[in-house]
DNA sequence: ATGCCATGGACACCATGA
């Protein structure tokens, strides 16, 4: 089972793009941050043409979250985090697919910093590592897929240069503590554990040139538990997406599991 | 400190992103 995540940055002008990918990488399922579109405008009919079955979660404008499963329609289990019943924000849809739950999650981005937006960055991953304890034990194997907005280190395997990000939110001790404490509880940053010291970016700013320079960023994980990690048998970033016309500023990335 | 690029809302300028 091949499960990818790809933040598509606008989901109806990203479209064609979309399609492109789902056709020659044919994930199973795929898990899409930044849809920018209300629930009622999202492109249901040409997805299930392309064969598969979704679920989203939209928001007007900004965020917006959602989960395709190919030849069949994912069961949804929970639509956004528990923990603040006044967070009005589309960053969480969680399914199962062929036993297996995954969750599609759009972690706020939290500039600037500091401020009441990394303020919720931050209360969202108390929230986010409060679930996944819940989940943790479920019995299932689980994927929490999708765009952490944390760069987990200084090396180059996970940014090309902090020079320019120092004060940035994705880079921020307290950003990285916390998803530091989300792999303590026992999950896997998958790409990471099979590829220990290989660049992995999956986000490159449209500013400055920065994909023409190769200056990325690796943002969009894929977190494992244990029976998922015991099952894991490959993992990628899908890095010619970027490059193409009309890209996203993030390249799908994506694991297999037996 | 700012602009650099891109998306989408409800406009031909603004909010947001990372």
């Amino acid at each position: 089972m091949k499960i990818a995540t790809f933040n598509v940055n606008g989901v109806n002008g990203r479209l064609p793009r979309l399609l492109e990918w789902l056709e020659e990488a044919r994930p199973d399922v795929a898990c899409l941050q930044e849809l920018k579109t209300s629930d009622a405008t999202f492109p249901e009919a040409a997805i299930r043409d392309a064969g598969y079955g979704v679920l989203w979660h939209g928001q007007k404008g900004f965020n917006g979250v959602a989960v395709l499963a190919r030849g069949t329609d994912p069961i949804e289990s929970r639509r956004g985090l528990p923990g603040d019943a006044a967070d009005t924000q589309s960053r969480y849809l969680e399914a199962v697919v062929d036993g297996v739950v995954i969750a599609s999650l759009y972690l706020p981005n939290g500039n600037p910093q500091p401020g009441p937006k990394f303020d919720y960055k931050l209360a969202w991953m108390e929230r986010l590592i409060e679930h996944a304890a819940t989940l943790r034990d479920c019995g299932a194997p689980v994927v929490l897929a999708g765009d952490y907005n944390v760069v987990p280190t200084d090396a180059v395997a996970d940014i090309y240069s902090t020079r320019s990000w120092k004060k940035d939110a994705l880079l921020q001790p307290e950003s990285r503590a916390a998803f530091e404490r989300l792999q303590a509880q026992g999950w896997t940053d998958a790409l990471r554990a099979l590829h220990p010291d290989a660049p992995l970016y999956t986000f490159w700013d449209y500013l400055r040139q920065r994909w023409q320079r190769d200056a990325g960023l690796r943002i969009d994980h894929l977190m494992l538990n244990a029976p998922a990690r015991e099952r894991l048998q490959a993992a990628g970033v899908d890095k010619a997406v970027r490059g193409r016309e009309k890209a996203s500023d993030h390249a799908p990335a994506w694991v297999v599991i037996s």
